[in-house]
DNA sequence: CGATAAGCCGATAACGGCTTATCGGTGCTTTATT
């Protein structure tokens, strides 16, 4: 039994604050006895600390299941800043050699950070067989549930893995999830409920007002002007990437604002670029698809509009988690026509195989090229390669594609409520409110003078006659950078 | 659903205007030859 003294010396020592935020010292203390535990803390909680002040007090290496190259390298450097040295993200960035060093030389590191497609590497799998592995760390564990079940099936191995390495001491880290989500992951991971210790707290950001604009062929109209008077930075998302980028140069020309857009076409290189030109404030609105976000930890988001509603209630938490990190006021607006449903049925219909092709693919033992989505290829070609009866299959096909319709249907139903959108939201998640919230919700009715900006006070500009020299030069340096990225 | 592309129509020739079809979103990996 570790002391708390001890714990509080720990965390001063090598992260530098004097206290923990909730939820911390309890995860801690209960990976130090030895349990399993699943941990959902709200967003910028500093769950990494977690499995990090863990890992430093026992001996041995903590393993990092992370879901982005960007994830990882961003880890790494923040613990290459508190001096660690002992740190490696083994993925595809790295060029043979690189990764010929780290796999022969991995018991010298104490954080290693790898994807789930890497640890089906069969050489990095032995090299880890042979590795004391103190900790088992799942970052960002919903990704299980959300990706797993067909975009990166990968994610549906690492029960497998743990078992391979002898079940390792785990911690699955997660911002949201509700029930069946949080089912999925200990599944998965075949972690057993009974012995797992969770460690929940609540997913409600009360400085986050959820407000839900119903708009009928209005929409661009309603964007703009909910814009033009927000105050910046902020966040939108659309659910294609060529209307990010159109409304994107719709904005800079209405506004004269700072505007990007960030989705998969762009090369790795602008993407970083644009995601510290918004960490630095040089941007004042992204237009996103869902690509960008995680792991983007900027404390002074003010607002996320959603053009178009997320699939499922996880996914706008989590998306609408990405404001007010500083706890200052901002506000989540859902601009909803009905019908918007639609649009992610379609979406969805490609990522699951109908019934019909698990028939076809099961009688004449062959995935064809083409004939489907990349996914469903994947996905037929997992079930042929398992053996799965295709009964068994067929049916648990069924369940998936009635789980994505239910989750979409609550997210329906958090647009369309005339109640409050906070018990909604929270009801999802199996959480009551218990006391009213200030600016809680469009419907308990908002304040929404304090989300605008105050144009006596100049407060907001994008930019500011009274800049310091500091400021204009490091805007110059960052336009070099630009340049030499080009 | 809504935006866009493709196809079709009439009619002395190229093209506007119509209907119909299609598609939309997430990321990891890759080892070997000009």
């Amino acid at each position: 039994m570790v002391e708390p003294i001890i714990l509080k010396k720990t965390l001063k020592a090598y992260f530098g604050y004097d206290s923990f935020r909730d939820g911390q010292e309890e995860t801690i203390t209960a990976a130090l006895k030895g349990q399993d535990t699943l941990v959902l803390l709200p967003t910028g909680t500093g769950k990494s600390i977690c499995y990090q002040l863990t890992g430093y007090l026992l001996e041995g290496t903590v393993v990092i299941v992370s879901p982005l190259l960007s994830l990882m390298q961003d880890q790494v450097e923040q613990l290459q800043l508190l001096k660690e040295k002992r740190v490696a993200a083994l993925n595809s960035l790295l060029d043979y050699s690189e990764k010929e060093f780290i796999i022969r030389h991995l018991n010298e590191y104490k954080f290693l950070f790898l994807s789930p497609e890497m640890l089906q590497n069969e050489r990095i799998l032995a090299a880890l067989k042979q590795l004391k592995i103190s900790l088992f760390t799942i970052d960002e564990a919903h990704c299980i549930s959300q990706w797993g079940m067909d975009f990166r099936p990968d994610y549906l191995e690492l029960g497998k893995i743990r078992a391979v390495l002898g079940n390792p001491l785990t911690m699955a880290l997660t911002a949201t999830a509700n029930r069946q989500v949080k089912e999925d992951i200990l599944a998965c991971l075949k972690l057993d409920p009974l012995q797992t210790t969770q460690i929940v707290h609540s997913v409600d950001r009360k400085n986050i007002a959820l407000v839900t604009i119903t708009c009928d062929k209005d929409k661009k109209e309603q964007l703009l002007k909910q814009v033009k008077k927000l105050k910046k930075p902020g966040i939108i998302y659309f659910s294609s990437k060529k209307m990010a980028d159109d409304m994107a140069d719709f904005l800079r020309k209405s506004l004269a604002i700072r505007v990007a857009s960030y989705h998969s076409d762009l090369e790795t290189a602008d993407r970083i670029l644009l995601q510290q030109q918004f960490i630095y404030d040089e941007i004042d609105v992204i237009c996103a698809t869902n690509a960008f976000g995680m792991g983007i930890n900027k404390k002074n988001i003010r607002f996320v509009i959603h053009y178009h509603m997320p699939a499922s209630v996880e996914a706008y938490l989590q998306e609408i988690g990405r404001c007010g990190r500083d706890g200052k006021p901002s506000v989540a607006i859902l601009l909803y026509e009905p019908g918007d449903g639609y649009i992610q049925v379609r979406l969805q219909e490609n990522d699951l195989p109908t019934e019909a092709m698990l028939e076809h693919v099961y009688r004449k033992n062959i995935v064809l090229e083409g004939s489907c989505s990349v996914s469903q290829q994947r996905l037929l070609e997992n079930y042929l390669a398992s053996k799965i009866p295709l009964a068994q299959a067929k049916q648990q096909l069924r369940a998936r594609v009635i789980r994505k319709e239910e989750q979409l249907r609550y997210m329906i139903t958090y647009a369309e409520t005339k109640e409050c959108k906070r018990r909604v939201l929270l009801h999802y998640f199996e959480e009551k409110l218990n006391k009213t919230v200030e600016n809680c919700c469009s419907n308990c009715g908002i304040d929404e003078e304090i989300y605008e900006i105050d144009e006596k006070n100049l407060e907001n500009r994008a930019f500011s006659s009274v800049d310091s020299w500091e400021k204009i030069l490091q805007e110059m340096f960052s336009l070099e950078t630009f340049k030499r990225q080009d």
